[in-house]
RNA sequence: GGAGAGGUUCCCGAGUGGUUAAAGGGAGCAGACUGUAAAUCUGCCGGCAAAGCCUUCGGAGGUUCAAAUCCUCCCCUCUCCA
């Protein structure tokens, strides 16, 4: 039997390792893994997504996920990767997205029969006793050594409130709480989170005189350097209320091309050689591979039948033969009587959400980018309305080459 | 607690009484070129039915015909000292 550790090495997941031997004889067996998520959205997104493929290839290989959703440590706030200090979330803030979030991994995850676990750290958090705390744990930490840690290190010049720093003893104690109720013994995280790894593993020899290990994965930021899930719309979140299933098929379709043959080894589940012949694959012929990447993609994360819709919908409004009448492309409606009176392109394309704002709609169609029906709006406030439909039963709008918006008449 | 520096539009960062919706860079958007890619070039990049008007430079007041810029108080951050 393969062992996951080789699965995330030929695919690109490992970063840094604890020790790599023992952590491939660790992983012989099945093991419980933790990874912890930040409530600190309603939504998890696209940045997200490479922690959940790590642990879909390790429930497959018969381990154990556990999901810690950080509702007391997002009450801290870490400091790694920040450049301030973050905002403080209330409780009830907080919980409200630990439950939204639960929902979102049950798509890549099986939790029947505990076979992946998720839990809120604020269940053993927020019951801590600050002097016990500090009796207990808090001898075991060595301020000399966490202040070499590269997360508080960057931290020194711009400020580093002590709320912050004790996030690394929380997420320490975490590690330690785990590994007494449920034997957890590997955690994996962002390489980011590196020194909150081994602060935990640390605190465990000293309590326990056991060996954890932690395995982080790299930062992923697109081969123009940015990091990764942002368009002009905002994130790319994995809530379908949030992005479509149509934008996300559509994000994925955007990647650069030198970053397919990597995005395919780690967000899709096909086999290393099907990725290596697609990664290879030079020129426009790459344009397959990113379809296929878009489909994976969308499949794991909405479904099999979404991802035919997103893919469907893409062929259509991108493929030789356009045409305009798909279900999955984004929707707007509005009512017949005001269409009929007809509007303002510019504030058509406001309302409909293709344009944030009326001057930005403006901008874009005197610029030459606004569309009705594939054909150029002249000016921004040529009126749309009954006019336009011709033969067809709505109106599609578009922005730019590629955003499209169907209006729908009611 | 003391001394100093600072908080500017999505981010970085200029600006120290009118010519400032605020330089420059990054990000983003559009056009050209393409392959729904990158690179490059060009334009845009607070809002508003818009050659005008309105709202922005940590917050609240004040001086002035005129304030991001000057004064007062407050809040926050950083550096050094305790």
């Amino acid at each position: 039997m393969t062992n996951v550790l080789d699965i995330y090495e030929e695919r690109g997941f490992l970063e840094q390792v604890t020790e790599k031997t023992l952590v491939r004889k660790l992983l012989d067996n099945p093991t419980a893994c933790y990874i912890g998520f930040d409530p600190t959205a309603k939504s998890l997104h696209v940045g997200s997504l490479l922690p959940i493929m790590s642990l879909v290839h390790l429930q497959r290989m018969g381990h154990r996920p556990i999901i810690v959703i950080g509702g007391g440590t997002g009450m801290v706030g870490d400091p790694s990767g920040k450049t301030e200090l973050r905002r403080v979330m209330t409780r009830d803030e907080i919980e409200e997205n630990v439950s939204a979030l639960k929902k979102q991994l049950e798509r890549f995850l099986d939790f029947d029969n505990d076979k992946a676990i998720i839990i809120n750290n604020a269940d053993w958090l927020t019951k801590l006793n600050y002097i016990d705390f500090l009796r207990n744990f808090g001898r075991h930490f060595s301020v000399n050594r966490m202040l070499t840690a590269e997360s508080y290190r960057a931290r020194m010049k711009t400020g580093l409130s002590f709320i912050e720093f004790n996030y690394m003893l929380l997420q320490a104690y975490d590690f330690w709480y785990l590994f007494k109720h449920h034997n957890c013994r590997l955690q994996m995280g962002g390489n980011d989170q590196w020194g909150n790894i081994l602060a935990g593993e640390d605190l465990i020899r000293r309590l326990e005189r056991e060996t954890v290990h932690g395995i982080t994965f790299p930062l992923l930021t697109t081969s123009t350097g940015i990091k990764m899930g942002k368009t002009h719309k905002g994130a790319v979140w994995l809530d379908p209320d949030l992005t479509s299933p149509y934008d996300y098929y559509q994000y994925w379709i955007n990647q650069d091309d030198s970053d397919i043959g990597r995005f395919l080894a780690l967000f899709t589940l096909l086999p290393m050689k099907e990725v290596n012949t697609l990664g290879g694959l030079e020129g426009a012929a790459i344009r397959e591979a990113k379809k296929i990447l878009a489909y994976e993609a969308t499949k794991l994360c909405h479904g099999e039948n979404e991802a035919q819709d997103a893919r469907l919908a893409a062929k259509k409004l991108f493929g030789d033969s356009k045409s305009f009448d798909s279900e999955s492309i984004p929707t707007f409606s509005i009512n017949k009587q005001e269409f009929d009176v007809g509007t303002p392109a510019f504030i058509l394309f406001e309302k409909s959400g293709l344009c944030k704002s009326r001057s930005e709609a403006r901008r874009l169609i005197s610029q030459g980018g606004g569309y009705v029906q594939d054909q150029k709006i002249l000016s921004f406030d040529q009126i749309i309305n009954t006019k336009n439909l011709e033969d067809s039963s709505h109106l599609l709008l578009r922005a730019g080459k590629k955003r499209y918006m169907k209006i729908e008449i009611s």
